[in-house]
DNA sequence: CACTCAATGGACATTGAACTCTGTTGACTC
DNA sequence: GAGTCAACAGAGTTCAATGTCCATTGAGTG
């Protein structure tokens, strides 16, 4: 497993509220259908993005998510450390016992070689990236808003 | 979490037998202080690296685990692939329903990219750099050993 | 106002990874 | 041979992540 699941939702989710666009709000019932996220658990991730300020959220009749800002302003990395640890920057995950940069355990470089190629690609990639085509919503999305 | 525990008690598990050299068996105990791995559940993680041939065992008087092959032959995927399915260059982790580079979702060139760096990552890596240095056992090590 | 919609929040159930325990098998020593 | 050491194997337990359910709150509509 390369992150949790939790993770992978919310990568999933934010990906279909980018396609969707900022004036069409998404429900949770939609974003289960189009992100494939079981219907009840919906909630749950969307409320660690909503407490994290990535996502808005509206009650009531015409009420749903939507992106907090612009796609190019949310990188990989918020949606992540929002819902998961994904990258303890502080912690090396190889170390045995105590175990940082002044007192490096054997597997250190290799921990830090890692840390940095993830780091870098969670920190440069945005939402911006996963839009299919500016003008359209993907026909994933568009079905399930049917 | 990065990948899973287990993946990573094999990973610190392997670095210990590099740095011990082949000559000397590790015990599991001896394992399991080292690496700081469970003291029972050292031989679980212990079998997998076994039965993917990248530790040999020797069982009663002097027995214990060395590594099947120099540590430079040896890499991080093959590790954490025994364990762990780390890098599943089959599936698009972040893929919605089917996905696959004739039919992408949204979010597979993001995933194409990720995966690339790890996957270079863990294959480009052996056991050979975790090794502190060639003459010496770590203190770590050397402790768990008395 | 009464009514409906939809997020919120908490309690509960489920699942699988992580860990423990115990008995068995094979290898070495005397 | 008897005894000991240590890996092997499998069943059982624990616990956190995941997933479900339901009552509540807030927002819009007529």
């Amino acid at each position: 497993m390369l992150m949790t699941q939790t993770a992978e939702y919310a990568l999933r989710a934010m990906a279909c509220l980018a396609n969707v666009g900022p004036d069409r709000p998404l429900r949770s019932k939609e974003l289960a259908e189009a992100a494939h996220i079981p219907s009840h658990y919906v909630s749950k991730v969307m409320r660690r993005l909503v407490v994290a300020s990535l996502v808005s959220s509206k009650r009531g009749h015409g009420g749903g998510f939507s992106l907090a800002r612009r796609p190019d302003q949310i990188t990989f990395l918020e949606v992540l450390e929002a819902t998961d640890h994904f990258v303890e920057t502080r912690r090396c995950a190889f170390g045995m016992g105590d175990c940082d940069s002044a007192d490096p355990c054997p597997l250190h470089p290799a921990w830090v070689e890692l840390n940095t190629c993830m780091g870098e690609w969670a920190r440069k990639t945005t939402l911006a990236g996963v839009i299919d085509d500016p003008a359209s919503i993907p026909p994933a999305i568009q079905s399930a808003l049917d």
